[in-house]
DNA sequence: AAGCGAACCTGGCTGC
DNA sequence: TGCAGCCAGGTTCGCT
């Protein structure tokens, strides 16, 4: 489900729950998600506060007062949402009233300020782990991770020095957490259609031999902030599972030119082209074969 | 070494 | 109505 736009809405969402409150107890519904909970997952976090809640590529963080930063990831069908009720209320937050547990809630959060934050994921591909933030960078999750996209060092250079002599097409390099960290299948499809970029184009075509940029890769590195950035605006796509913390869907589906848009008119002014759908390393690419070359 | 396909898991939709 | 098959926003592993 999440790429960038719809983590960065979670994060959104629950900073104003979260920051600053302790955690008076988790529950644990199972013994895993992906991954194994680490050792002693519910008692290192009872009575820790909350210092702050960020974000690294499609990684939730939530820094704590122990020193440990608890690292959260959606996978494809994570979601969290806030229960509180009238008595908690947390100014210009909103949340859900009181209820039963549903399926597949796997994580419960009580919070010192009254508030509950639920954890929720039906496919079960969602991660948390315990890492001392000392260690966090050299950690499994971010040691290989790449650049973040709507960083300061995403520009046509850095994707000209990232691409020079790769032969895999545009698609599967975008989608290469180890160079650009964040993107997946919506947003990669929609920076190509805004850059005028083929899905299958190969990835070292957009440098020249000394590693410098082509006139593409400025314009694929525009587009990858500009629609980072619209979606963020939008509160994320929702498509299936995608839900902000207060329950609303998210609206960037509707500002969608290609994704899930088969044998629908290109919407670029003067393209007479016809959306197509491919698969590429095993995911749907979505484009227009007219205006992206 | 890069790049691809399969696997992980559940649910929703389509078509017979 | 039922059921089989396909598809899904991510990541990782194993094989060329």
């Amino acid at each position: 489900m999440p790429e960038l736009p719809e983590v960065e809405t979670v994060r959104l969402g629950l900073a104003p729950v979260m920051e600053g409150a302790s955690i008076d107890k988790v529950e644990l519904r199972r013994p895993d998600l992906r991954t194994a909970f680490p050792p002693d997952f519910a008692r290192r976090l009872k009575g820790r506060k909350i210092v702050s809640l960020g974000r690294r590529a499609k990684y939730l963080l939530a820094d704590l007062d122990s020193g440990d930063v608890l690292v959260m990831h959606l996978g494809m069908s994570g979601s969290f949402r806030i229960e509180a009720d009238g008595k908690a209320a947390i100014a210009g937050t909103y949340y859900h009233p009181r209820s039963e547990r549903r399926s597949h809630d796997h994580v419960v959060f009580h919070l010192s300020n009254g508030a509950t934050v639920v954890f929720n994921d039906p496919r079960r591909f969602g991660l948390m782990d315990l890492v001392p933030r000392a260690d966090l960078e050299a950690s499994k999750h971010f040691h290989a991770m790449g650049i973040e996209p709507l960083g300061n060092v995403l520009d046509g250079g850095t994707l000209a020095t990232l691409f020079a002599g790769r032969s895999a097409p545009l698609k599967s390099v975008l989608m290469d957490q180890r160079l650009v960290a964040g993107l997946g299948n919506i947003y990669v499809c929609e920076a190509l259609w805004r850059s005028e970029l083929s899905p299958v184009r190969k990835a070292g075509t957009l440098a020249t031999k000394a590693g410098k940029p082509k006139p593409g890769a400025d314009r694929l590195a525009v587009a990858i902030r500009e629609v980072l950035q619209a979606a963020i605006a939008a509160g994320g796509s929702s498509l299936r599972d995608h839900r902000r913390t207060d329950g609303e869907l998210g609206d960037f589906q509707h500002e969608f030119a290609v994704y899930d848009r088969e044998s629908e008119p290109c919407l670029r002014p003067g393209c007479h082209g016809v959306i197509r759908r491919m698969v590429q390393a095993g995911r749907s690419t979505f484009y227009c074969p007219v205006c992206q070359r």
